[in-house]
This record gives structure tokens, sequence and C-alpha cells, in this order.
RNA sequence: GCCAACGUAGCUCAGCCGGUAGAGCAAGUGAUUCGUAAUCACUAGGUCCGCGGUUCGAAUCCGCGCGUUGGCUCCA
């Protein structure tokens, strides 16, 4: 360790201090203000806490709770502070520990005897008003693991007692402390209790001890915590807007699919639905004809001998519904790719016909336990745009590549346009040997390296018969959605002898690619209610037109104009209801047609129409023709604006 | 499956300490014939999620079941 280190600080300069000088001291340096005003040291982009040592060199800063990465540190205290609450109003309470969510929550666990009912959190709340008020100082001490255990035994925290073990031996073991409270932590954490400007305690759960559901079963309690009220309200405010765009929500408003107690987790598209799902599906049919995919229709009920040969039967049981007819046992299909096995298998294969490439929208089956459906993202039966691709294992890669092509070029269309990549490997529950895991893991990592994309790797998150890499999409205000996938197989093939006879004449094993782009319509078409936040482009739009006599007079004209845009294969229609034009606006606005039409006397007169297109206004009244052909062209583009010449 | 909350008209919700159900929107009917985000009036609409219990009496209290929501675990 060097004794001396340099600190390049923002405005570029560079100051030489003794090694193991705290960020705090920094400050200090700085001026006194900033360091009454620091909450954290940020060392090359990594988060310090204030009294905790600096022992190399690197760009520093002092963040204050001005900063916005200063949230996190912001609410790790506000965690202890509430953990100190219920330990001061509930004495015996066990504490856990605390964790920061990937949004802007915050959450402890305790051993508690009952759950937290809504009246423990207002008075936690309380308490922990006073303790911030208070501005009790934070303090960072290092222990020896002798003197950890001791303090945590003295103090009857017996799940803390466990989490220390899981340190590993050698790591530094801190405790931090302010007023009674003790917990240990690696930080960082604010100055004062009072640096916690504004908090809010949102809700309860059970969780399970270190996240592992055979262990037992913690009740936990979320909060959020900011620099300032103003802050908090934005975040109430952008919870406002995720719940005005919940697809199930969007989904009841616009009559696009429902859900009912008599078929729990299964969605019911109602006809405008089902509009939009054919026309995604149609969507897919399209770019398969251009990408070489032939589309297969399979069956739904199966003896569970296929499950049993395919490995489903031993690795995903618990996924599957099984009924039993004439005493032969059958299970509906989680997945079509046994399918598509006994299609290739029923005849011999040359090396010519590959890559064979199976596509199925079939619908799928999968048991989901009652407490993780939700809405349209996760149900119990949904159609995927499925396809097998059978290759050789030397047109791996350019088959990965093609669906890097093809997936970019899908999510660009709905404006997805930055998915993040996720590459999972061997689960725990698995079929096939490690030396096929890793041959494929390998393959995919290498697809992934020379197309240059970033990634992040999930271990142990794999189907059970190959990694994959998983695309995840971000919808407008942040949540993450998995959607693709580009998973890897040397299993299946495998368990089904599949065989193809090379150039060469000799009979050799393929390779599978299971892959889906949308992932599953259903997960997708919630994702994209959300993104759009109901606002379907033109192509999507179940009604694309809607043309407003001004009053009854004008209904006919209003009907003739429809009939022009029916003509040209648009989606039109008249609102008849004799209502007030500002009435028939609202309602079209509010039921988000993308293009109203406003037909009144001027109109009538001179064959045009009063365009007004969603959220934009009136745009003034133009010919039908050329409404015709903007509408058209915008549709046949898929354009995501559904007026572009106004743009 | 586990923890918690919730389930009242088609929708959003009110209904205190148990006394037999209400609003707005939507719907239907009528009037109005209207120029860029809500015209007026009237009418109809309820196994208060289901089953059981406590009680003279339950939408309200208790138990069980189902479903939904937020988490945990899991996942397209």
């Amino acid at each position: 360790m060097d004794r001396e280190i340099v600190l390049t600080l923002p405005d570029g300069s560079e100051r030489r201090f003794p090694a193991g000088v705290t960020p705090l001291e920094v400050a200090r340096t700085v001026g006194e203000r900033l360091a009454k005003a620091a909450v954290a040291g940020e060392l090359d982009g990594s988060l310090v806490d204030l009294r905790a040592p600096l022992t190399r060199s690197g760009r520093f800063r002092i963040l204050t709770a001005q900063d916005p990465e200063a949230g996190p540190v912001i609410r790790h205290s506000a965690e202890h502070v509430m953990a100190d609450a219920v330990e001061r109003l509930f004495p015996g309470t066990i504490i856990d520990a605390g964790r920061q969510d990937h949004s802007e929550k915050f959450q402890y666990d305790f051993r508690f005897p009952r759950g937290f009912t809504p009246e423990d959190l207002e008075r936690i709340e309380a308490e922990m008003a006073r303790i911030v008020a208070a501005g009790q100082e934070f303090t960072r001490e290092v222990v020896s693991r002798e003197q950890a255990r001791e303090l945590f035994r003295a103090r009857g925290e017996e799940l803390k007692l466990v989490r220390l073990e899981d340190i590993p031996q050698g790591e530094e073991i801190t405790v931090f402390r302010h007023g009674e409270f003790v917990d240990l932590c690696r930080g960082p954490h604010v100055q004062r209790t009072d640096q916690i400007g504004a908090f809010k305690l949102l809700e309860t759960s059970g969780a399970y001890f270190k996240g592992d559901e055979r262990n037992e079963m913690l009740q936990r309690i979320y909060g959020t915590a900011f620099a300032s009220r103003a802050e908090l309200d934005a975040y109430f405010a952008r919870l406002e807007e995720a719940r005005r765009r919940d697809h199930r929500r969007l989904g009841k408003e616009l009559d696009l699919f429902s859900f009912s107690p008599l078929a729990p987790a299964s969605a019911f598209f109602h006809p405008r639905g089902a509009f939009v799902y054919n026309r995604l599906v149609d969507f897919m049919r399209e770019l398969y004809r251009e990408y070489g995919y032939e589309e297969v229709i399979t069956p739904q009920l199966f003896d569970v001998e296929l499950w049993k040969r395919s490995g489903h039967y031993e690795a995903y049981r618990e996924n599957m519904f099984f009924s039993e007819v004439e005493g032969r046992e059958f299970s509906m299909k989680p997945m079509n790719c046994p399918s598509h096995c006994l299609i290739y298998s029923t005849r011999s294969r040359s090396y010519r016909e590959l890559p064979l490439r199976l596509a199925d929208f079939g619908r799928l089956h999968r048991f989901e336990r009652s407490g993780v459906v939700q809405g349209l993202t996760r149900v119990r039966t949904f159609a995927q745009d499925d396809a097998h691709i059978y290759c050789t294992p030397a047109q791996i890669g350019s088959e990965v590549e093609r669906l890097f092509q093809f997936i970019f070029r899908v999510y660009q269309t709905f404006g997805f346009s930055q998915p993040i990549i996720y590459l999972s490997t061997k689960p725990e529950k698995a079929i096939g040997d490690d030396a096929l895991w890793q041959s494929a893991e390998s393959q995919l990592q290498r697809c992934l390296e020379e197309r240059g994309v970033a990634y992040t790797l999930n271990p142990g998150e794999g189907a059970f018969y190959g990694p994959k890499i998983d695309f995840v999409v971000h919808d407008a205000i942040g949540r993450e959605w998995q959607l693709g996938t580009i998973q890897l197989d040397f299993n299946l093939p495998e368990r089904f002898a599949l065989t193809y006879v090379a150039e060469d004449g000799t009979e050799k094993r393929p390779v599978m690619i299971h892959r889906a782009i949308l992932g599953s319509i259903e997960r997708f078409f919630g994702v994209m209610l959300e993104h759009f936040a109901g606002d379907l482009p033109l192509w999507l739009a179940p009604e694309q037109v809607r043309v407003l006599p001004v009053s009854d007079r004008f209904l006919e004209a209003a009907r003739a104009v429809r009939e022009r845009l029916v003509a040209a294969g648009i989606r039109a229609e008249v609102d008849e209801r004799s209502e007030k034009l500002g009435a028939k606006i609202r309602d079209g606005e509010v039921e988000k047609v993308p293009v109203l039409l406003v037909v009144g006397a001027r109109e009538a007169e001179s064959g045009t129409a009063s365009v007004r297109v969603r959220h934009r206004g009136d745009l003034g009244a133009k010919p039908v023709d050329a409404i015709v052909a903007t509408v058209t062209t915008a549709t046949l583009q898929r354009s995501l604006d559904p007026w572009p010449e106004a743009s």
C-alpha cells in the first residue's frame, strides 16, 4: 500500500494525502461547509463512507444530499433508522438486514411474531421522525469477528450472528451506530440522521430469511427516503404515472381483455384486444417469410412419455398441468420444443435442409403458483412467437448473429431501442452433462463478444436444457421486462436422437436453438401497452379513425367519409351519438383513437374533413384523399407517429 | 405455495361503534342539433366474492374457501 495517495478532485486538481485519510477529512480541507453537508464520498464512481479510510488514488468527489447519487446513502441510512424505530417500539424484535431495492425503495427484515399492520407503520414512522429530528450521529467502527459476535450475542441478535458467519474470513467487519442502535453494515451512511430529508414507509410483506423458501419467513417493511420533500413527492408522482399506464387498467378501460375467476391467470381477449394480438402475430409471420422460417401447428395434449423423454417431466414438472384419460397420463404442453423434435425426426434429414427453422404460435399452458401471476405479464396460458432452429454446430454463430438482427429490428418497430442483454448459465436443475453445457455457454458468449454488445452475466439462470441470452427492455417508466430469448440446446437433439446426413455421408447430431422475439405474445402485449401508455400506433390500433359529425344533420356526410376510408382498407367508425362535438372529441381522445375527423357544413361542402390527431389537437381541414394517403402510409410503414406528415 | 392488504352496481369508490345499501361515470329512454376534451332530465341496475359461525339482527364481527393487489420464492 502506498503511504501517500493522490486524489483527483472534480475541478481537475490533484491533491496528495496520507493513505488512510477519510473522505470527511478531505472534505474539511476543501471547506467546513462542504464537510458539514457531505453525505458520502465517491472514489472512481463507487460510493465510500465518509469515515472509511481511503487507501488508493483515484478520481474523488464529495457527495452532498443535493447529488442524485446520494439517494442510496440516504435510503440506506433511513433503513437503519427504521430498524432502530422498530426495536424501540417493539422490544424483543430480532433484526435481520436491510437492503436497497433496485428501484428507489429500501427494506428491512425482522423476526416479529405477527405481520406489521398499517397502524404499526404509522407508529414506526412517527418514531423515525423523532430519531431523524434528533440529528443523531452515525459512527463507523471496525471490529474483529470476535468483538462482533460478542456485540450481537449480548444484544440477542440471533439473525445477525448467522449473517456474521456469512462474511468471508479476512474481510473487514464494520458496524455502524447511531444512538442506541448498532448494525452490522458496510455503509456508507450519512453523518447525522437529520440529513435524511424526507421519508415514507410504503408496505409490508413476508420475506424468507436469506431469500430461501426453506428458511423461516421474516416480516419485511418497505420504505423510501429522499433528500427533500420535493423529491419524495416526485417519487409518488412517478408511482401515479405507473398506475395510469398499468396495462391491467388500460386493458379494462380500452375493452381489450379481461380475466375471470373461472379461468385464473388466463386472459380473455375481447374483439379489440384480439385484433391487436393478431396484428402482432401477423407482423411476426411477415418477417418469418423474410428470415426463412416455416410455421407448424402441433398438438396441445401429450402422453407424459414425451415429457419423460424430453426431460420436462424431470426438470419442469411442477410447472405442468396433468390429466388422466383411459388410465393414460397426459399433460398440456408447456413448451413447443419436443413437438418440433418429433416433426424433425419423421424422416431422415440432410445437411442441405439446415438450418431448419420451425415456428409455432401454439398455445402453451404452464402452472404458475397462485401468488406469482400478474395481469398479462405472468399468466398460465399463452402463446409465444416461438421457433426452434435445427442447425449444424458450424452454423451456430451465423444463426445467432441473424437472430440479433431480427430481434433488434422487431424491437425498434415498437420503439424499444436499447434492450438490456443477459447471458444466463447452467441452473441447479439441469439436464445434460457439463461438457455440453460449457461448450454451449462459451459459444453464446463468443457470439455476444463478436457482436460487441454489452451484456450482463446471470449465473445459474439458464433454461434446464441449455444456456440462454435474454433480451430485457425498459418501459417508459424504467421497469425491466424480459421478452426475447435465444437458448442454445445440445440436450434435446441427444434425447430425441436427432440426426442429419452430413456432406461426407455420415450421420451427425444437429444443434437446436430455441428462440422467441416478442417472448410470449401476452406478456409483450402488456409491456407494449404500458410502453405506449395505451396510445397504440396506427398499424395496431383497432379503430384507426373516428369520424365525428358536428351534429346529426351531418351524419350522412360523416358516413360517406367513413365509406371512403373503409374502401381504402382503413379501420374507421362514425360517432353517431346525438352528442355535442366537444363530448365526441373528448370520448375519442379518452378512447385513444389515433385520428379524429370532424365533419360539418364546411367540410361536407368541400370534400374535406378536419383532422384531429391524438393528443395533438386540431390540424385543420384536409382533403379526404390526402387523409387516406397519410393514414395508409403510416400504417404500412408501421410508423410510431400516427400523423407523420404533421412533424 | 408463503406474508400482508383488499373484494359493495359494468367502472371508480362511499357506507362511523352491527339495525336491512349510496354517489359519480357508464348503460337505457326522452329532449336538444350543437364547430374542437364532458348538454339536460328521467329510468333501470346489487346473492354487498362464496360457504359456515356469533347475534334478536351481519356489507359491517369471527373462521374457512376462491379471486385480486403488493411483496417473497419462481418466471416468457
